[in-house]
DNA sequence: CAATTTGTTCAATAAAAAATGAACAAAAAA
DNA sequence: TTTTTTGTTCATTTTTTATTGAACAAATTG
């Protein structure tokens, strides 16, 4: 089929591209939906679903025409996916095109997500606790004394959270 | 002071308002971080962030001041949070407005937020698994052998974020 | 009563986040 | 070599989300 010229960035379900079945639908909503629980994009969502469901490596190709995704979302999702080790590539053979599949260990999947979401927003929180906590000496009296209370409270909720991570991963990686 | 006329949106730690100290500064950057890693809007986690380091209630009025707020994120911010149960209204004698006062249990603060967040984002999941569970077995051969395995896994994924809430919150729960 | 304070609502606007697609580069095929 | 395929990057556009402030209502004060 080679008319030649024109940028192939094939049409929904496009020229001989298969539509989504039922079950990649449904799979991929289900994702989609988890995705804006998370607060994460809804086109990386569809990729992971799709590879998810998929019983082989698809090419990026593939995915746009299926999924009715840019070039653009398609390449950066699959880059942001490889980097949190939720998609790897595979090599198939007579195929020039990288091909890519779902990486499904939860385990490792929530570690490293919860580890970029942590590390990403709460770098330096501890850093700032005890900063506060000698700026809050300098409080005048009334103030001082609640004040007190409050930093001693946002410790402990830091250790907590701290504490619940391992626990987290541990219950996680029972499913495998 | 009462030259009447103009609507009293009172300017950045405006007339008679003080201006944040140091530890308010510090402890709402705190909740505000924390709330991007939640997805929540920054004017609500500087409303709790300062309800949370005041030792008075404050009225609505004070917020706008010293937070720089505009009286409709205000308004709204602060029925969000008493929704969430993260706030409080208190009457304080001798003054018509009502005071807020942030609530700092942290467990059914957790509970509730939890809560909100799955309940609407995945409320169906469960019957969408099932009936995914009874569409895969319409796919043709291949692919329906690998279909049947990846269910199984979002299953089990499933059944362990519902194993983990409680544990969650009862960690929560040790810090008060 | 009229004037003022306190607070809510919601259409309009601003800000932030995500998606697009054109321009480009590298590798492979013809 | 030239052409085509595959893929990335990033400025622009679109979409989504959050904030603003004007209009309004209810309660309070004088």
């Amino acid at each position: 089929m080679s008319v030649g010229f024109q940028d192939k960035t094939v049409a929904p379900g496009g020229p001989g591209m298969a539509p989504l079945n039922p079950v990649e639908v449904e799979v991929i909503h289900l994702f989609v939906q988890f995705s804006r629980a998370l607060g994460q994009p809804r086109s990386v969502a569809e990729i992971y679903g799709l590879l998810f469901i998929s019983h082989r490596p698809l090419p990026m190709n593939e995915l746009i025409g299926r999924l009715e995704l840019s070039k653009g979302s398609a390449s950066q999702g699959l880059r942001y996916l490889q980097d949190l080790g939720a998609a790897r590539t595979v090599y198939v053979a007579g195929d020039r095109r990288t091909h890519y599949e779902a990486v499904a260990e939860l385990r490792n999947l929530a570690g490293r997500f919860l580890r970029q979401q942590i590390l990403t927003h709460f770098q330096d929180s501890g850093a700032r606790l005890a900063h506060i906590t000698t700026q809050v000496e300098k409080l005048p009296g009334e103030e001082r004394k609640h004040a007190i209370g409050r930093v001693k409270m946002l410790r402990s909720w830091e250790k907590n959270a701290k504490r619940m991570l391992p626990l987290v991963l541990r219950i996680l990686g029972n499913g495998r």
